[in-house]
DNA sequence: ACTAAAAAAGATAAAAATGGTCTTGAAGGT
DNA sequence: ACCTTCAAGACCATTTTTATCTTTTTTAGT
């Protein structure tokens, strides 16, 4: 239940490939690829769509490639996942587009806004620098 | 991100309304599905499971129906979602099966495993009896 | 015994989401 | 010009979701 899917997981190993060069260096889509086991083409959707977001910045033509477009210590991973995942919500109910007729008698409701509250908590409070950082062998 | 499936909220609303009859009452299928506003064949699946996994008794024939096996004081939320959607985890890698390779220098692991057990956490502490008490209008 | 009521079990299936690939185009460097 | 690299959009196979339908089994009541 409640799992990310290979998109998140790959857009966060993406970032966090890129985040551990040092800071501008500009590093081809195919390298990233390869190195966090990543399809290529796919990888390609998602940063494009992160370039569209300004978390990266994108080159092209020879020397071309990608790199942080501001530092990892400001991209928080709840960033990250709900750029490609969509807002985190463990139920309709507590969707921003939340259309929950029963939302103010039900205390299920109460319930999955408090999951869903922790988790973005969580998420708020780790940056891809940390995970940059720590995550390297 | 990380919704409940219908089946999980039907899961949820079934449970509960059978919760809010005196304990030990027998009430039709489709008295629950129509209350509780779900597909009655789609519930009658759910509750099979629910019957197998002992947390209701089922009748079959004449008067037949479901019923509660166990007090729903002592049912918790998370037992009822991880019935029908499976173990909460926010990614594969916290999985009870987890083939996580990276696990051992993976920090986002550790994140994973902190949103996994907030959640858990929260599912545990409520229980049916509390949702159908005041959940009531 | 017979019948009607009700759940059990299993097959089937449409729709949506997932996890990609492929092609063409545009931009940049040499 | 030409090669490199990303952009954009179409396309597609597989899986999951969200059911429905049919047949069988069990039970109560007559």
């Amino acid at each position: 239940m409640m799992e990310l899917t290979r998109k998140g997981e790959y857009a966060v190993r993406g970032i966090i490939h890129l985040a551990r060069q040092p800071y501008g260096t500009v590093v081809l889509l195919g390298e990233i690829a390869e190195a966090a086991e990543i399809p290529q083409t796919f990888l390609a959707k998602i940063f494009q769509n992160f370039a569209k977001l300004g978390f990266i910045n994108s080159y092209r033509g020879t020397g071309g490639g990608f790199s942080l477009a501001r530092p990892a210590a400001e991209i928080t991973l709840r960033q990250v996942v709900e750029a490609v995942e969509g807002p985190i919500a463990p139920n309709r109910c507590v969707a921003p587009a939340g259309e929950c007729v029963r939302s103010a008698t039900c205390t299920v409701h109460t319930v999955w806004r408090r999951v869903q509250l922790q988790a973005q908590e969580t998420l708020d409070g780790v940056t891809i620098e940390e995970l940059a950082r720590e995550e390297s062998p």
